[in-house]
DNA sequence: ATTTTAAACGCGACTGAGTTGCATCTGTAA
DNA sequence: TTACAGATGCAACTCAGTCGCGTTTAAAAT
């Protein structure tokens, strides 16, 4: 019986634990930052196929394994954890890297909502230079 | 010499004022809330070519008579008015009928940024269900 | 250990948004 | 009236993501 990190992940999730989706879940451990599906594909042993990539990726999120998160530059990335409706941390894309975190906090928006609209969820991208590239 | 209002603001952006551009601008003068590619193509009087829309938005979007919104469908959608680095009005969309509509006020953050991190823009999408379909 | 089966995998075809090259047309200013 | 930069239309293209289907495999039942 193994004790690894991602066959844990896997099995709290009720994941079937197949050599691509511990990859899978080792790469995400192995990152701080979102990634891509590229980054993905690359960052893997070996070429694997690109539906099988995917539809990995939406299994996992369905189980809550790790949340998608649209930056604004039409192409979709990932991180580990979940962002469920009363979640609402903010995503900080670097303009010069281009990579993409989490952040940690809430946020709260000062406007005006008529009466009758409910609010449900807030999406915020935070733009500007990471650290890294502030050297 | 005409005083219409769309010629005006082509003018005033120094946008040359062909028919096209002409009803583009004045479908956006009539809709309160943003326009998708489609909303647009469909809202003309004759099937225009995607690539002449496509361009005409482009230039819009450049000469600041009008702004992109990405509200994580995938699918771009487009407003009146320009959204610069100083402005940072959010958007609704209403997870209901899918409309999208530019907020007022601005959004301010509570998270922690390390010293070295420089925030740019603030990009926000509020999810809930509008007023017109909470009735 | 062997069988069974639902789910995972790989391949290829497809969709849909958006872009680009190029020939033709037109708004505008000389 | 002419000249020409920029607008239009068409076709071909790119690229992210999806889908159908035949094959393989994880994991549970025997
Ligand atoms: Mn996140
Ligand atoms: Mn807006
Ligand atoms: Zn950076
Ligand atoms: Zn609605």
């Amino acid at each position: 019986m193994s004790t690894e990190l991602q066959t844990q992940l896997l099995d709290s999730k009720g994941l079937k634990k197949t050599p691509i989706r511990r990859e899978l879940v080792s790469l995400f451990l192995q990152n701080s930052n979102a990634l891509s599906f590229h980054d993905i594909q690359d960052g893997m042993s070996s070429k694997l196929d690109k539906s099988t990539l995917y539809r990995n990726l939406t299994s996992f999120e369905e189980a809550g394994l790790i949340h998608k998160i649209n930056d604004h530059s039409g192409i979709a990335k990932f991180a580990l954890g979940q962002q469920d409706l009363s979640d609402d941390h903010a995503h900080f894309v670097c303009d010069n890297c281009e990579t993409v975190s989490c952040m940690e906090g809430s946020v709260s928006i000062d406007v005006k909502v008529d009466d009758k609209v409910h609010v449900k969820q807030i999406q915020t991208i935070v733009h500007g230079i990471c650290g890294n590239c502030n050297s």
